[in-house]
DNA sequence: CAGTGGTCTAGACCACGCG
DNA sequence: GCGTGGTCTAGACCACTGG
């Protein structure tokens, strides 16, 4: 990363008479020094020692400032070496014409092709393929009977060796059994170009976005510093016909997507 | 709220030999109670000094414990009552149609009358209007020249008296100026009716989609308990010539919001 | 090795909610 | 008045990083 800034950086002090607690005081001065540009992104704060010698506080209340700013997601920690303003990575932007189908004619898997054009390499790793009975969200989104089963299907992507997204497809069994769809590799062009090989053309897809803070093991699974929220876009993929086809559960660290979509004013 | 679970609810014990740290085995308990429904939403959790008595640790790694349930926002306290389940609201879901003609020529703005459909109460407050020179980023997206000024529109969205949304609206100076664009009230159907009034007829929006921890003043004005991150919409509107006719920033509250797109298979 | 953050103890005093 | 969570002190020991 960077060095240590110079000690001039700190200048206020804390008013023990305010009503605002002393750590809230600690951590808005941290945060100013932040949005000024004083300390950059990737830069170190200083120590919880120079913290604590600079205010006057314990170590508990330093703690307490920095931890507030953690849970922001504007600095993270890193054991042994100090806390660090944390580096925005670069943002990925993904196009709602991001399934049409000239990307797949290529070929390749929406998620391959737009990484290897941004110059960047893709790679899919804890792939997992079951047959189970779906939770009742997805049933219903597939428009299935209570017993009917899915086909399951698992996956990590990452760039550049760093996780981004946990997917998770649903594909009615009766569509899926004994096709590719079931096999760990699904062949060029992903499931989609299964599907529509079996004459279910793609229509539409219905995406359903919502944002919330990471369950542990999804933060696990994503390597995501704390403060950084999770994207969960449910997408629906129907044919011409009007049958939904299948249902696609993804997690996706919000620092590295941006969802970029079309809205008519018809 | 709801009353205290009896007392039989905490059976697990922690292992101090354990890698995992004891704050950690206790939060990963409190946190099955609450998935296998021990715990519903609205509850309380046993307090502070019953932890304390049943875990045999301080009160402070009890609160260690509880801190990152809050940061998962799993939990919320209440300063003399408790720590809470923190209860799910109602989700909105926000479709791509949202901003269509037919509900424009309602005369009524699409908050308005998206709110007043389900059956709630919407209002609106904290409304400014400026004339200003907008940041980089808004400039860029309204194809502005350097030093050209905009009309800046804040406002305050609440449901319920609740609030859910803020948002801030740029329209270039030269198609706002002297109308009532400009005016806190901007008359029926809101200034895309004005717009349009205008012969700017609009074409298409396009809305880019970003999550994130919100900061201190946005957290303060949309009532966020800490663990709650926000959505940050830009919406950028289009007329038939191609020309963007209006930016408009939001930030809302990721748990009231669900956001609805159709995405094209072409 | 010295310096950093991570975990934990054992207290104290305060402010809020409710009966 | 009592129980709740909120803030703060003054320590201790540990694990990790780097030279």
């Amino acid at each position: 990363m960077v060095g240590r800034p110079r000690g001039d950086v700190l200048v206020e002090v804390v008013d023990p008479g305010s009503d605002r607690p002393v750590f809230r005081q600690i951590s808005d001065h941290l945060r100013e020094l932040v949005a000024s540009g004083q300390v950059g992104p990737g830069e170190l704060l200083p120590s919880e020692s120079q913290l604590v010698e600079h205010y006057g506080v314990t170590r508990t209340t330093i703690r307490q400032a920095l931890d507030v700013l953690k849970a922001e997601g504007l600095v993270t920690a890193e054991h042994g070496k100090g806390s660090y303003v944390r580096p925005r990575p670069q943002v990925r932007r993904l196009g709602s014409d991001r399934f049409a189908r000239r990307h797949r004619d290529a070929g390749k898997a929406a998620f391959v092709a737009e990484v290897e054009s941004a110059g960047s390499r893709p790679s899919v790793d804890q792939i997992t393929v079951t047959e189970e009975r779906p939770p009742s969200e997805i049933a219903g989104r597939l428009g299935l009977a209570g017993r009917a089963k899915v086909i399951v299907r698992r996956r990590r992507y990452l760039i550049d060796g760093q996780p981004v997204e946990l997917a998770t497809s649903y594909i009615p069994a009766t569509l899926g059994r004994g096709t590719a769809i079931a096999e760990p590799n699904s062949g060029p062009g992903g499931i989609y170009a299964r599907l529509e090989e079996q004459g279910h053309r793609l229509d539409r897809f219905a995406e359903e976005v919502r944002a919330r803070m990471p369950l542990p093991d999804e933060a696990q699974a994503l390597r995501l510093p704390s403060g950084v929220p999770v994207f969960q876009l449910v997408r629906t993929a129907y044919d011409t016909d009007g049958q939904a086809v299948e249902v696609c559960d993804t997690v996706m660290s919000s620092d590295v997507y941006q969802l970029d979509y079309e809205l008519p004013a018809r």
